[in-house]
RNA sequence: UCCCCAGUAGCUCAGUGGUAGAGCAAUCGGCUGUUAACCGAUCGGUCGUUGGUUCGAGUCCAACCUGGGGAGCCA
């Protein structure tokens, strides 16, 4: 007999057929004569219910029978003479295909911290919390690819490895095949033209710098995979890896790029709501009853777009007493940006146009020479959602921006022949993946919404 | 990296300088329809580590370790 998901059983359930499913059990109920299974297979958040009785029972080994640990289970659907669930399995057939001795199996049936789980990372997806943050995360990854390629952006494999050590957005982890205990020396320090790529390599921070070159020939590209930053950063939204949503659009500007930014956003998060209902609903209900209103009404309405400096003004007239001060030229801190878009706006507010002191070499210098064409897109919560730019394209004006942030030129040089040769207007963001999922789902943690996190010291599983 | 908080049974926690506790889990028994099943009994401890104060430390002090919250860096 074919194994039915049990997702796919509860939605075309109607009773009379016979089945074959199998999972893990997540509780027993047992009274000597029948007992009931609760069986899940990580198809959806709902169990199954397996009615146990009679030969059937009398054959298993029921101390084995317990949570944790994997069956399989044939028998006939039936309507449930109990309540709490429509349909449920009348076993014919039980096998018991791994035990899960239940004096040292982790999981109870009840609720874990968040934190001991954590520890236990390599049984914690048998949680119903983390079985639905893995098909949110699934179905979030999938809406973000349908939407680009839906609009015509090309998925672009962008290099892990990098060879140029100055990317601008923070510290990076090495990349080398020298051995450590015996690091070849030429003039007393260490001779990198012996490591793998004859010169220091790293692990990405971001795909940006390579996205733009082949946004420079097919036009809309986005790239999607995992970034590195070896920041010492130990709070709730960040993580040493993390994936990364870089779309880089040609014949672009800033305010184009904030369309699509918004219009990204709202569909994705319309998408989540409507491929995982109940996920959604498992954790607006046990996390962060607002999250699915939030989402909603993000969808519904329109995010607010302000300048740097209108943000500046807002915060000085606030009144509110902030711990760093306002000023124009300083960068807008936490409690500036949660002010904006939690107190003062309460929707997603698109900042624009910083001063270039704060900002990154790339981004294209306004006509004000005092601000560049930046974006950071803020939600309440989380902060920083999105971060971008419309990127320098003029030659000249790229080069005096590198000079003035004290960089090498040579080192770029590819990046500066774009400029050379066929120079267009172009744009691009950064997505934080985890922020997003970690927004959608009401989640207070990052380390909860990736299946494995990396940060400072934790690098198990 | 900085500031604050916490660490007691497998898990979640109480314990206010004087005999180490509860609920859940586990184990054994009971129960013919349960819903984190229920009922009875049993088992369960280097109180994060090291040092100090004290007649006496889970409790007070110090350092370290681990975790959490906040900040910075950012996505």
């Amino acid at each position: 007999m074919r194994r039915s998901k049990i997702s796919e059983l509860l939605i075309s359930a109607d009773a009379g057929y016979e089945v074959l499913v199998c999972g893990w059990i997540r509780t027993v109920r047992n009274s000597g004569s029948v007992a009931f299974l609760q069986v899940n297979d990580g198809s959806c958040l709902a169990d199954i219910q397996v009615v146990v009785e009679g030969d059937v029972l009398s054959l298993l080994e029921t101390t084995e029978l317990c949570t944790g640990c994997s069956v399989k289970v044939e028998g006939a659907v039936v309507e449930s003479l109990g309540k709490g669930q429509k349909y449920e399995i009348k076993a014919s057939y039980v096998e018991i295909l791994g035990t899960a001795d239940s004096n040292d199996y982790p999981l109870q049936k009840k609720r874990h911290t968040l934190e001991f789980l954590r520890d236990i990372a390599h049984l914690r997806p048998r949680t119903n919390t983390f079985g639905a943050m893995s098909r949110v995360r699934n179905a979030a990854a999938f809406a973000i690819h349908t939407y680009f390629q839906k609009h015509g952006f090309q998925y672009i494999q962008t290099p892990m490895i990098t060879a140029s050590d100055a990317e601008g957005a923070g510290s990076m982890f090495r990349v080398t095949t020298l051995d450590l205990a015996n690091v070849p020396k030429k003039g007393g320090v260490p001779d990198l033209s012996e490591d793998f790529f004859g010169k220091s390599a790293y692990l990405t921070v971001s795909g940006q710098l390579e996205a733009e070159i082949f946004a420079q020939a097919v036009s809309d590209v986005y790239t999607f995979g995992p970034t590195f930053r070896a920041e010492n950063s130990n709070t709730s939204r960040h993580l040493a890896e993390f994936w990364m949503v870089e779309p880089e659009v040609a014949f672009c500007d800033l305010n184009g790029l904030a369309d699509l930014a918004e219009d990204f956003l709202k569909n994705v998060f319309a998408e989540v709501i409507d491929r995982c209902p109940d996920d959604m609903a498992f954790f607006n209900q046990w996390y962060d009853k607002t999250t699915l209103s939030t989402l909603e009404s993000i969808i519904n309405s329109d995010f607010e777009r302000i300048t740097y400096s209108d943000a500046i003004a807002m915060l000085k007239r606030s009144e509110q007493a902030f711990e760093y001060p306002v000023e124009w030229g300083l960068d807008l801190q936490s409690e500036h940006e949660r002010y904006l878009t939690e107190t003062k706006i309460g929707k997603p507010v698109v900042v624009t146009d910083y001063p270039k002191e704060i900002k990154a070499f790339y981004m294209r210098l306004n006509e004000d020479d005092k601000t560049v064409a930046a974006m950071d897109v803020l939600v309440p919560r989380i902060g920083e959602i999105i971060g971008g730019s419309q990127r320098e394209e003029r030659y000249d004006v790229l080069t005096d921006r590198m000079r003035e942030a004290g960089m090498e030129e040579a080192e770029y040089w590819w990046y500066l022949d774009l400029r050379k040769y066929g120079s267009v207007e172009h744009a691009g963001f950064g997505l934080g993946f985890e922020r997003t999922v970690q927004f959608m789902t009401g989640m207070q943690n990052i380390r909860d919404v990736i299946p494995f996190p990396r940060t400072p010291n934790n690098a198990e599983f």
